[in-house]
This record gives C-alpha cells, structure tokens and sequence, in this order.
DNA sequence: AGACGAATGTGAGACAAACTCATAATTCTC
DNA sequence: GAGAATTATGAGTTTGTCTCACATTCGTCT
C-alpha cells in the first residue's frame, strides 16, 4: 500500500470540499491530478474509497477509516513542520547548558529564568554530570554551551568572554584570619577548606593559589551545596573560597568575613564556550547578554 | 516542508540502525539514495537533522523530533494498511442490516452472535429508524443488507431467499376465538389488534389479510417491543399476528393460543437484499447461511 | 604519522511517478 | 431530454527519486 502524505491531504480536502473539482482548486492541482491520484490509489489497494455511484462522490466505509487516519496524521505533521520553522527562523531551539565551574548555579538560574521568558519555545536545561569533558560534549552537540573559565583553542568553539570575579578568601567573623587585610597561600596550611567536590585544577583557589605555592592545607572538606559551605564556614568549621558574586549576598552579615587573595587580590574571568555555527543565533547572543548582566547585578549588590 | 512518509521511514531506520549503510539495506535502497534523500530534506527544511562530525551519525535535536512523529505516525499507518489488506482479502468488512420486518430482531440477533465468532473483523450493526427508503440506502451504501419480505427488481441489487414463515394468529387461552381451527379476517372486525408502530402495507395481517378483506379491526394498539406484545395478548388486552418464529417459544405455554390465518394458513418469504457487487464476498454468504440455519432453528422448536 | 578500511557525500543519467491539457463520459436538474 | 455540472480518461511533459560510479571524509592500526 503505497500511501503518501498528498493521498491523505486529497481524501481530506474531497471530504470537506464536497467535491473533487472544489478540492482539487484548493489543493492548487488540477481536477484531472486528484481524479487520476485517487484512482490509483484505489487500484492499489484493490478498496474503493469513494462512492461514485451517486455525485457528488462520498467516502466509503474505507475512505473514512483513511479520513480517520488523515485527521490523525495530518495535525501531528503540520505542528513538526511548525516547529521547523521556528527552528529556522531561530525562534526555537535548543540551549542545554554545562557548567565547569561549581558555584555558577547562583547566578545562572536568574539567568535562565529570564531567558525563558523572551525564549518560551528554546528548550533550556542545565546538564550536570559533565563537569569533565564539557568541550568535547560541546562538539559532540550534546550541550550547547559551556561555561568555563579556561579557555581552550578548538577549532569550531568559540570562547565568548561573560565577566571577570574575584575568589574570595570566606571566614567566620570569629576567625583569627578576619584581623589579616588580605589572606595568602601560606595562611592555609593550617586551615580546613571547604570546598565542591570536584578535581583541584578545577578549583580556584587550587589552579590559581595553593598548587603554585605548593601549599597543602591542614584539611579538605568537601561539601556538594553552596549554602551548605556558608554554614559550615559560619559555625567556624573552616574557611572557603568563593567567587565574589557568590559572598556578596552575605557580605554584609556579621557572621562572616571575605578577605582578597593575596594583597593585590585575585581576578578570574568566565568565559561562555559555544560552537561557531550557534554564535549567530539570536537567543543565543541574548543569553550572554543577559549572563553579563544578572552578573554584573550580582556583583554591585 | 516536503515531508513524505518516505523520510519518516528513513529516519527511523538510520536511527534504528546506527548507520546509513546499513539503513539503506533494510530500506532496500542503496546508501547513496538515502544519503541524497536526507541532504535533501536538511536542505529544505533549512536545519540540521544528523550530527556527521562524529561516525556513526546521530540525530540531532531536530532529527530527534521527527523521530518522535516517525514513532507516532508509522504505527498508525501501518494499521490502517493492514485494515485494507484485512478489506481487500475479505476477511474485514462492513455488515450494517436494515430491517423492514419489525420482529427480525428475534432471529437476526442470534444470527449475529455466531457471525462476529467467525468474522471478528468485519464491522457489524443493525441500523433501525430505515423502515422505510432502506433499498435506497442499500444503494447508496448507507447500510449493506436489507431483510424484506418484499423483492423488488432493481439494478445492482439482489434478492437473496431467507426462508418462508407463516404469519400466525396469536391470543390468550381465554380468548372466544381460541375455540377456532383457523382465524379469518372477518373475525377481526370486533377484536384489538395489538401491532409495531409502522405503517399498515409493512404489516402482515394487513397488507395479506384485512386490506385485501376490507376489514378494520375495532381498535389497533401500538406497541414496540415484541415481548410487550405477547405480555399484552397473554392478559387478553388484545389479539396479535406474529411470524411463527416468534411465537414458537410461547406456543406450548398454555397462556396462548396460536391459529393459522384462513383455512388454508398464509405463508410469506423473507429476502436479503445486497448489492450485486458484495455478492461474492465471503462473510456475505456466511450471514446469509446463518440467517437460514437460525431460522430453521427458530421454527422447529 | 601515514596508510588502510569503512562509511558517507556527490554528480550524471535512467526511470518512474505525478501533473497538465484536452476531451470524453457520466449523472443531476429543470 | 437537453444542458449544466461533475468526474474519468489518454497522451505528453515535467518533476523527482533512484542507481551507478567515484570522490571524500573519518577512525584506526602499526
């Protein structure tokens, strides 16, 4: 049964059209085409589908179950093809994040949460998992853009810069290390960090401060959520080091201290990774655009 | 978007398959045209449906939405293919039976439990309020069988012989006319003729009896249900004329009694009527076989 | 690295299917 | 029964899809 999209579309316009002359007007062919296209059909199936006997022409018991079918079919294609069109026209699209660095929740969900308000039809989502192997996921079109802090020369990928922050050294107010103006790496090596569970280098105060100078500190705790890390710093269970966008919220609290790293303090810039062919997309651009502002809203609190 | 079913097809095998080649084998297509066919459909739709950086191809999110229609879609058509083969080959059909003779229920129901056994395919009803205008309904494919006891001769329908039954006289034990060999349609004149809601010519007692006697009962009631009818003449509110089928099962209960109508009893033909075109199908002939074998049944009870 | 093998892409031409045009054959209506 | 409306048919053209042969690309193995 050699069944195409056009027979169903033709049984269908016939039905409502009353008549193959009016429906072949309106399927923009002529009425010999629709005439000659239902014939061969019911050739092929060997099922007549039309009751010619009377005019105008009625479906048969077997053009309805094909009217059926076409009612069934035909909308299901017409919303594919819509979606592909908002897909060309960028209206829609595909955004599934990953994020190297651990604390960028904070200020990725507002982000999102924006976005999806002028992008309703771009299906958003945060991929965790992928804190390894978030370029080559990249590539592999399973995310479409990373967030990073290293970037790297790819061909294909584009690093597009966000914002800089600043680590921060984070203490209880109790803490001896809240009198010092600054905090070094020596500092830490009698301290218990607390820090996200993920490889060293992945970490700031790591890749930028303690692996350099060679520094171990007394102790590492590893803690999974951000506010988690506030609290155990609060109660004096150790001292953390967080981009400054994540510490400006409780800055002002007296149970904290925040502290530069090194005198002259620290900058880190975070850089948006996203494939050359994606960076003209439209939603794209706003994504990053509104990445730099919620930051920089963060960042002057 | 010039999607075919064709595309649908392809996609899910590629899917399925994990590689062109092999796709296209399963297709029994080369791979060369299922490679143009996909370059095709990108190129008019304007988006991208693979990710070919990486071998073996994989869909990409869009890819991954016409998946979703091929996966709803194709089963749908798939049935409705094997309905037409199920159609062509005759097991799967359409019976709708319209019945001019009112108390045809009583044996045409049977007749249709054994014949939905048989022929579970085949799409069965009994279409009431056709009393009248059902020839015409047969020729316009309204309905596909009509039991009459009235053969006419028209083109592209058959009448097909049921059986022959005997309209008989049906009263309370208790009636004066229960002490009768025979009734005639004089005996009528002082008596309430209990009868279906439909016009006289449809009814036995007149259109072979009363009418050709010129005789009116004293009052006629109407009554729809046949089992009302013989509850009605069993408390002697009145006198009925039923085919002998239906009366068989009442016949030794000594609330009734049944007589022949005139001396010599009267004896009417019942007739399925078809479309010459439907003749030679199958289950056709099987309802028809039924229908007698039912009947036979019913009267040598 | 380089070469080999497997898989996919491309171009030209063959072929089939679907359409149009012109006209015949129906059926309905008055 | 004639005329109008509707559908069917046949011939010829166009369109699109397939195959064949070969180029290209990508992954892997030594």
């Amino acid at each position: 049964m050699h069944l195409e999209f056009r027979h169903l579309r033709s049984i269908k316009a016939i039905h409502e059209c009353g008549s193959l002359a009016r429906a072949a007007d309106q399927l923009h062919i002529t009425q010999s085409a629709l005439s000659h296209q239902i014939k061969g059909l019911e050739d092929q199936t060997g099922v007549e589908l039309f009751i010619r006997r009377s005019k105008p022409m009625r479906l048969s018991p077997a053009g309805l179950r094909l009217l059926r079918l076409a009612e069934q079919v035909l909308p299901q294609v017409e919303a594919t093809a819509a979606e592909f069109a908002a897909l060309r026209d960028g209206k829609s699209g595909r955004m599934h994040i990953a994020i190297e660095c651990h604390a960028c929740f904070e200020w990725l969900f507002p982000v999102l949460e924006g976005f999806r308000k002028t992008w309703p039809d771009v299906d958003v989502d945060i991929r965790p998992g992928l804190a390894f192997d978030a370029l080559p996921a990249l590539d592999r079109e399973d995310v479409d853009l990373v967030v990073s802090s290293d970037p790297e020369d790819l061909p294909g990928v584009e690093f597009v810069e966000l914002f800089d922050y600043n680590p921060v050294f984070v203490a209880s107010a109790q803490h001896p290390l809240a009198s010092e103006d600054y905090v070094t790496a020596a500092d830490f090596r009698d301290q218990t960090l607390i820090s996200y569970p993920v490889e060293r280098s992945r970490l700031d105060v790591f890749s930028q401060l303690l692996t350099p100078a060679k520094v171990e500190p007394a102790a590492i705790r590893q803690v999974e959520l951000t506010a988690v890390i506030l609290l155990l710093v609060a109660s004096n269970r150790g001292v953390a080091v967080l981009p400054d966008w994540v510490v400006r919220e409780v800055k002002y609290s007296s149970d904290y201290v925040t502290r530069p790293l090194t005198e002259t303090g620290i900058t880190r810039r975070l850089f948006a990774a996203v494939r050359e062919t994606d960076l003209d997309k439209e939603y794209v651009q706003e994504l990053i655009r509104l990445a730099r502002v919620e930051a920089r809203k963060l960042q002057s609190t």
